[in-house]
DNA sequence: ATAGCCTTGAGG
DNA sequence: CCTCAAGGCTAT
């Protein structure tokens, strides 16, 4: 390989310029071809003879500010904005063309650079969120329109849980009152197919803000919290659980995640830094047990990590703490069985566990609760565009319900922390958890 | 990781 | 409409 490498840099080196007139001749070929059998007339100006400024190749257009073929482009937009800078293997002045563009990925940015690609007419994180939440938003408008094009015919009546159109104000208020409605506790325990979704025409829409504060939130948790693990070293047997303060431990990689989860996002950037140190540490036992539901396998009973399933009967054993244990896996099973795996969802919950105003030491209580309203809102909003509105009404009120619910868990799970050792504990933790 | 091809919003 | 120039997707 970097026998190759080094033939190619050599030799690319001494007839750099033969390469580049090569492709300009045949480039020409091609086009003159093709000009007089399509358009005689205009042979000599027609098609694009531009040229990728970067190594030689053919070029469309313009791609951040330079005349660059797609490859180069591609190169440029992925690795234009890496913090890492790479290292030329040589000289750091190597020939760039067609053939030897991909052994030297230095020099190849350099040269992108040096011929003049912004690099900050890339799309950060958050404008390219901003873009895909238009597309969307338009796509959504596409399918609409087909939809009522095609529709024409009267409402279908089959879904009950369609209370929408004629009398939404009075029909609201007269369900939230009836006593024939089944309480939210009991309708998510097993997931009502007959009234999950279908026919989306009169759903919410979400606005664009909206939607794309979902996608941020929902990106972020997928990118930390919500993600499994790195996976642990040795064999990862039970012996590793056996103890309380192992589990404790094992939680400092969930702990880092949430970390960067809260760094991932505006709204807590904004508050105050000793309103966000004392909302993180309030909200960690809670996202531990959000984590369990999440990975929770309710045909298993028993939790999916990345080197295999854990039996929930572990945690039994180690905290010989019978009623949190019961309670923990009573409660993993009913929030499991209601979210399922919706990503939208954990990440939402986590979010409102995060922003919570009567967590502990919290100087802008108001501050932090209109945050947290706000994704209440957000959440309402979801539900209702992913499902009709009665249906969100219920599902809402069971969420924070369950939200209402895992407080009180955390409370139960921090009683068992403060049995741990100190010094069996890493600092992170002891930090993290008050245990110091 | 690369590179070709596709989709798309903005602007003309 | 049409073109330009972004990002996305995906076979290699």
């Amino acid at each position: 390989m970097s026998d190759d490498l080094q033939l190619m840099m050599s030799e690319s080196g001494s007839e750099s310029l033969d390469t580049f007139q090569d492709l300009g001749e045949s480039d020409d070929c091609h086009d003159m071809s093709m000009d007089e059998h399509e358009h005689p007339r205009k042979r000599l100006k027609s098609k694009d003879d531009k040229l990728c400024g970067v190594c030689g190749d053919r070029a469309l257009g313009y791609n951040f500010n330079a005349i660059t073929c797609e490859s180069c482009k591609a190169f440029f937009r992925r690795n234009a904005l890496k913090k890492k800078k790479m290292k030329c293997l040589f000289r750091g002045n190597c020939i760039i063309d067609v053939r030897t563009r991909r052994f030297c990925p230095c020099c190849r940015l350099q040269k992108c650079l040096d011929i003049g690609m912004k690099e900050n007419m890339i799309l950060g994180e958050h404008e390219k969120r901003l873009r895909m939440a238009k597309v969307t938003e338009n796509r959504m408008k596409r399918e609409e329109r087909g939809k009522v094009m095609i529709k024409e015919e009267p409402l279908d009546y089959d879904m009950q849980p369609m209370a929408d159109s004629s009398n939404a104000c009075s029909s609201s208020v007269m369900d939230s009152q009836s006593s024939n409605a089944p309480s939210p506790a009991d309708l998510f325990e097993h997931i009502p197919e007959s009234m999950m979704p279908t026919d989306p025409t009169s759903y919410r829409q979400l606005t664009p803000e909206e939607h794309e504060l979902l996608e941020e939130i929902t990106i972020a948790y997928r990118e930390t919290v919500g993600s499994s693990l790195p996976k642990n070293d040795p064999k990862q047997d039970e012996s590793h659980f056996n103890t309380v303060s192992s589990w404790v431990n094992n939680s400092e990689f969930a702990v880092r995640r949430l970390i960067k989860f809260v760094k991932k996002m505006a709204d807590f950037c904004r508050i105050n830094q000793e309103d966000q140190i004392a909302s993180l540490k309030s909200s960690v036992v809670n996202t531990l047990l959000l984590r369990s539901v999440a990975f929770y396998i309710v045909e298993r009973d028993s939790w999916m990590t990345p080197n295999g399933e854990i039996s929930t009967k572990v945690l039994k054993t180690t905290t010989r703490h019978g009623d949190l244990y019961d309670s923990h896996i009573k409660y993993c099973r009913s929030l499991k069985s209601i979210v399922n795996n919706n990503t939208k969802l954990f990440a939402l919950i986590q979010t409102l566990i995060i922003f919570n105003p009567d967590a502990q030491n919290i100087r802008a209580r108001d501050e932090m609760s209109n945050v947290q309203d706000k994704y209440l809102i957000l959440l309402k909003h979801y539900l209702e565009h992913e499902y009709s509105f009665e249906f969100a009404k219920n599902y809402f009120v069971a969420i924070l319900g369950k939200i209402y619910e895992i407080k009180k868990i955390s409370d139960n799970h921090a009683k068992v922390l403060l049995q741990v050792d100190p010094a069996e504990i890493e600092p992170i933790m002891l930090e993290i958890l008050n245990l110091k």
